[in-house]
DNA sequence: TCGATATGAATGAATG
DNA sequence: CATTCATTCATATCGA
């Protein structure tokens, strides 16, 4: 999706404050096609919310061994095993929910080293972590975004 | 959504044909909201196809009568069978034939994206694969070799 | 049913 | 950021 959002901002001029008056930024061409996504992103959602609500009624215990309420059963996916000794560092549900949020709402966008400084010492209240593995995580968050985007597209380019 | 669609719509023109001429049709500041529409809507629906395919993963058990045909459009989105046993892809004989004479030919050129495309176009005449299934076998591939190598050395130090 | 092994897949970390 | 590696998890298969 990048690379579309650039090339569609190709046309657009340098974003000039505008008194009022109103440039001509997209075709209606693209703006087809955006309405196309949005809608199918819009029907996939609530679909999927359908089979969430269902998932939930029926099994709200499952993903909650590790007794953390606060934690939503959609973020609970990723619990790993906290006893035995590993190697490479992973990020405890808590953790997980905290860093997949900031995601949300940080639109896959990069980090400053300070928005990582910070976001390092609130996932220290909940275990042990570096600047340098919430670094890489949202490096490789955006790669796994960015591949399974990708795969959405061949897939419901029908839509 | 489908209000700020409308209010967005406001400030369109009726849509006649254009010979070639873009009419003002968007802000930036209008371009800038649907894009975050878009993305949001991208990480929602991964995050909800992760839980939809955890779901499925615990649901084994349950006989799945909600395997209705409205569900079809989330198996197009990478989420394994509904009713029948969940499944990890695994090469067909004549597959991993092919796999395993690509992998001792092509010892030492790296493999590219196109390469992958083009093994796994020749592999799908042969049965169901994507090109996720072939990137991780010959990463796999490429372990299992090492490994058996190192053991091979562990061997021979003795000597 | 219970290990034991093989292997597809996920992901933290390293490299270019 | 794109690729790759190293490690780990999950599942399929098999034999006792």
């Amino acid at each position: 999706m990048d690379e579309r959002e650039r090339s569609r901002n190709n046309g657009v001029s340098g974003g000039g404050a505008n008194g009022g008056l109103v440039y001509p930024v997209m075709t209606e061409e693209q703006i087809q096609i955006l309405r196309h996504q949005i809608v199918a992103y819009t029907i996939i959602s609530e679909q999927l919310v359908q089979m969430y609500k269902s998932f939930i009624a029926q099994q709200d215990f499952i993903g909650m061994e590790l007794g953390n309420p606060s934690c939503d059963p959609l973020m609970a996916l990723g619990a790993r095993k906290i006893s035995s000794r590993r190697h490479r560092w992973a990020p405890t549900p808590v953790q997980l929910q905290i860093l997949e949020n900031l995601f949300i709402q940080g639109s896959g966008t990069t980090r400053t080293k300070e928005k990582i400084k910070e976001i390092t010492n609130e996932l220290a209240q909940h275990g042990p972590v570096t600047e340098s593995n919430v670094y890489n995580w949202f490096q490789n968050r955006r790669a796994k975004s960015k591949k399974r985007s990708a795969q959405f597209q061949s897939k419901t380019e029908s839509i």
